[in-house]
DNA sequence: CATCAAACTTTTGTATACAAAATTGTATTT
DNA sequence: AAATACAATTTTGTATACAAAAGTTTGATG
């Protein structure tokens, strides 16, 4: 296994005090505030940061500092446009190619989801919702979408924590079991439909949680 | 006007060194030689390689150097089949909008292209040419679309600037003023079309630079 | 002569001290 | 009391020395 490095350790620490939302958004992360917590010299924690900012989990301003990403409303309008842009686009053609692989992982991912339906925990949640957007558009084989799809996701991830949790687990399950299905049927149209229903359920949440 | 810092001197020195292709694609980069190129420390030198992996125009492995860019063909279809679907996207969106400050930008821009008929300047070209497709898509409104493209332009930048001159240049030169037309008469249709044809040229180019 | 391992070299990663910029607080002037 | 200039503090940016990892050479051994 591959060692782990200060700046690793860096920045797993700052991606974990983000997502769980100890590090608001908005907030300056100084670096010796770092140096404090983590136990490492200023260097890796810039190579941290640098990274973070390329995941856009954090904002870097020359000579000012890094800010926990904060995204507008317009931000979250313009990262589900292209979400809806490109998954679509990529969703289709991996029903094209449909490998058998990912079907195998896809129905282990939809086992779990269903798991949460008696105890629900929106960490485990999010997370399985996520690989499975990524495993649906997986088979499309371009490296480009995957990367783009990863980073839109990054820009509103601090908030796919901050909603009122298993009400709506349920509706997302369900539009979740007839992606897979179509994808397995490889009914391109059916499968968009419910891809298209789903995106927005979540844009909805967001937006709820945000209180608009 | 921003001072620019020994950071901004060295991502300025290499971005110059590898779309100029003095830095060949696949090359490595060590830190200690751009030491003696630019004659200031390794920290500046380490962000300013941040900065050019997060633009996509170099690669980090850890523990093993920095690499210029080098597409496979594999990467340039990829490319392609993204920039497709997102700029004709964020076109179809910016050509609805429409603002007359951009119509007047484009108006410039292809003026100069038309004043490379006489007299051709591949760099010159390759840089009138980004800048009409980023005006091209602005007015959509949506800056994930921007960073999208630019990073995908970043890709193949490499690659630009080596073709065989100006006998494309007119070919270009035509689709880039039905584009305009089309933006202007908001004609969608003959608009995508257009752009479509635009890009594949550039595709065959690249190919064809290549020797496929 | 081929192979492998240990020493050596090169290169990247980290720690730390110092410089420059930005921010904050304070005093002075109006 | 408000505004501004200036000093003090905080924070980021840079230089440099040292540590660790990767890569290369050399030489002993089968």
């Amino acid at each position: 296994m591959n060692k782990i490095t200060p700046a690793d350790k860096v920045y797993n620490y700052i991606k974990e005090q983000i997502v769980t939302r100890r590090l608001y958004p908005g907030t300056r992360i100084i670096e010796e505030d770092v140096v404090e917590a983590v136990g490492v010299s200023r260097t890796p924690i810039r190579t941290a940061l640098s990274r973070l900012a390329h995941d856009g989990l954090i904002e870097q301003i020359p000579n000012r500092g890094s800010y926990v990403t904060k995204p507008t409303e317009e931000d979250f309008r313009s990262v589900f446009e292209a979400r809806k842009l490109v998954e679509t686009a990529a969703f289709r053609k991996a029903l094209r190619a449909h490998t058998e692989g990912t079907v195998e992982l896809l129905k282990e991912n939809l086992a779990k989801q269903e798991a949460l339906e008696k105890r629900f925990d929106l960490n485990e949640y999010v997370s399985l919702n996520r690989t499975f957007h990524l495993l649906l558009t997986r088979d499309a084989g371009n490296p480009y979408y995957e990367k783009y799809l990863d980073e839109l996701y990054n820009r509103i991830s601090t908030y796919l924590l901050f909603w009122d949790t298993s009400a709506d687990n349920s509706r997302s399950l369900c539009s979740h079991k007839r992606m897979f299905e179509a994808f397995c049927e490889q009914d391109e149209e059916k499968g968009v439909e419910a891809l298209l229903e789903d995106i927005s359920l979540g844009e909805g949440d967001i937006k709820k949680s945000r209180g608009l």
